[in-house]
DNA sequence: TATTGGCACTCATAGGTCTTGAGTGCCAGA
DNA sequence: TCTGGCACTCAAGACCTATGAGTGCCAATA
């Protein structure tokens, strides 16, 4: 069992070894951290850790590291989340300044957070399926070419090109508008598709064809799979810290351009911390228990943020496993606060 | 004065040395090129291409590498664009596919030429304030808020909410679009600026507050530079090829990511290649010429690609000079074709 | 005049050996 | 339970040497 001052060698392990990058000898902890106890007392101690597992030695006579398991008790145990100091607030607010429409929050936001933190920020794009429908506009660009419109209620704007089978008359499209936002406007995306049918009935015979193919862009629009995604910024950050990974940090970045691992994480992220604070609280992924997307020697710091649609999506920055978590975690957590407050959250 | 001869010995040394990333030496290059020559006579070239700064030694006794000079006499003079090979253009297609609206189309092409090259792949957005407007909408959001949609004629749609000093009753939105169109469609939107304002003019006195606000979010949409970006793939590229740095790659992956001098760089591109062949020829900047741009040691290839509009933006890649000038430069200009293609232009 | 074989010279790289010192594990004594 | 002492380990750095690819130059040759 480790003792109250084991747990407290290990702070200071982690907190030695993020911010020098070399493994922790026990004379240097007691140098530097006042136990008032002599260095064999925490080799001791150290032994001990090593033991649980919780600390490594690279090689038989150097200081320790802390282990994946050693991070984890770390940040579940013993990280300090520190608020943001004032500066770091006041550089959030001027980052963020004022923001035209959603795409121009989010890009802002991430680069604050990769700003803040000094790692890759990213940010899961509010899923359009998730929200409900505030708004439907069918724009006449040219003979058989119309544009769908959808707005989302949290503020999203997707929109796509029709080719259409044949000519349609630009009064056609103005009822369509109006039927479609009758029976559209506040429905959840999810409930749409029962609904998209029954507006086609509503056009005498004729004219079926033509809403048909209108209505289906509007159900191509919602069933994208396009629509998640994340936004990053900051990926060179991984290149500064290329010296915390044991090969390149090659597939690392291939990785994350890829985009779909990380969603994969994201959501499993969101599934563990479903329900708890409202999912508004930061949780951490740390080191191996990336692995299975590509992502070892990595840890990701997320936590939920809400949109006014009542909708939650995620965003948190991913980096080294040695990083400053006590920090990094008050990052996320303040910036998801601010995002969500800046886009008319209620919870 | 170099002889035909020794411009064949540097083409073969540029040849090797990207194949290789090894200095290259006169037995190196006796061996594997069919000169009718002895080694010590294509040492003679060599001492003659040192003196014209085209290939210089790392150290005394080694072989020789390609000075950014000698790139650049390789890209004017030596290089020979191959075309794609079927596989390539069979590659390129699948990746495109099937688009729904011009970011889909931008993001797929971007993805394929980083495929292509291994390189990072940029393209720029096509601009808005270039373009001519093809269609204006005004969406009640809610009192007070009313969504702003602009769509180019390039196909690009540009929105942005706009909060309303007093509230609004929905006709006098539809009147307002009506109107607005009426007066703007077609017109390029450099010439917006002063038609915008006589549109104002057409509503009785007490409606012009809200309509000069809903005007000025048009002139906004359009004059924001936010429409200059570049959308990139592949920058994980840059960390596979970090050996070609001397230095890190990170403040060139910073610098890149910035945007901002990159656009400079393909706006001095594009001037410079105004009006030779409607800018779809390809352009090359070596090393050195992009130092200012704080992208020293890189080499950027751009070719110009077309909209239905008109316009004229551009994409291209950018790497480390020891690239694969020949294959990149066929890269791009196969894929500006497609896209201009893709994109309706008429060029 | 252009080309060639020969030769002395250079120097980065790799391998080998040695020294240094931070850090450990263990133990006997307080 | 803690501490001082001590032998031991081993990575990292300093230093040396051998190797060999490649050069520059020159006199001979076609």
């Amino acid at each position: 069992m480790v003792s109250e001052r084991g747990l407290a060698v290990l702070r200071a392990i982690v907190q030695d070894y993020v911010a020098t990058r070399e493994p922790v000898g026990s004379k240097t902890i007691v140098d530097k951290h006042r136990f008032g106890v002599s260095a064999a007392t925490i080799r001791n101690d150290m032994a001990l850790l090593e033991d649980e597992e919780l600390i490594a030695a690279p090689h038989t006579s150097s200081g320790r590291v802390p282990t994946d398991k050693g991070y984890r008790v770390f940040v579940d145990q013993l990280a300090d989340v520190k608020p943001l100091s004032p500066a770091q607030r006041h550089a959030i607010e001027v980052f963020l300044g004022a923001s035209v429409d959603i795409d121009d929050v989010l890009s802002r936001t991430v680069r604050a957070l990769a700003q803040l933190t000094h790692q890759v920020a990213l940010i899961q794009y509010p899923s359009v399926s998730r929200a409900r429908i505030q708004h439907l506009e069918f724009v006449a660009l040219a003979p058989r070419r119309v544009l769908t419109v959808l707005i989302a209620d949290t503020g999203v704007v997707e929109q796509r090109v029709v080719e259409l089978g044949a000519d349609y008359e630009e009064p056609v499209l103005r009822s369509l508008r109006d039927a479609a936002n009758e029976a559209l406007v506040g429905v959840p995306m999810a409930d749409a598709a029962t609904v998209l049918p029954t507006i086609v009935e509503r056009f005498p015979e004729p004219l079926r064809p033509v809403i048909a193919e209108l209505v289906e862009s509007v159900a191509g629009i919602i069933g994208s799979t396009r629509q998640e995604r994340l936004i990053m910024a900051g990926t060179a950050n991984l290149v500064r810290t290329e010296h915390d990974f044991t090969g390149s940090v090659y597939p690392i970045m291939e990785a994350i351009e890829e985009q779909v691992e990380l969603l994969k994480l994201f959501g499993e992220m969101a599934a563990e911390q479903h329900g708890v604070l409202g999912n508004r609280d930061v949780s951490v992924s740390i080191g191996r228990e990336n692995e299975p997307f590509g992502l070892a020697e990595t840890s990701v710091l997320t936590s939920g943020y809400g949109t006014s649609g009542g909708t939650v999506a995620r965003l948190g920055v991913l980096g080294p496993t040695r990083m400053d978590y006590s920090t990094n975690m008050a990052a996320v957590r303040a910036v998801a606060r601010y995002l969500s407050r800046s886009l008319g959250d209620q919870a």
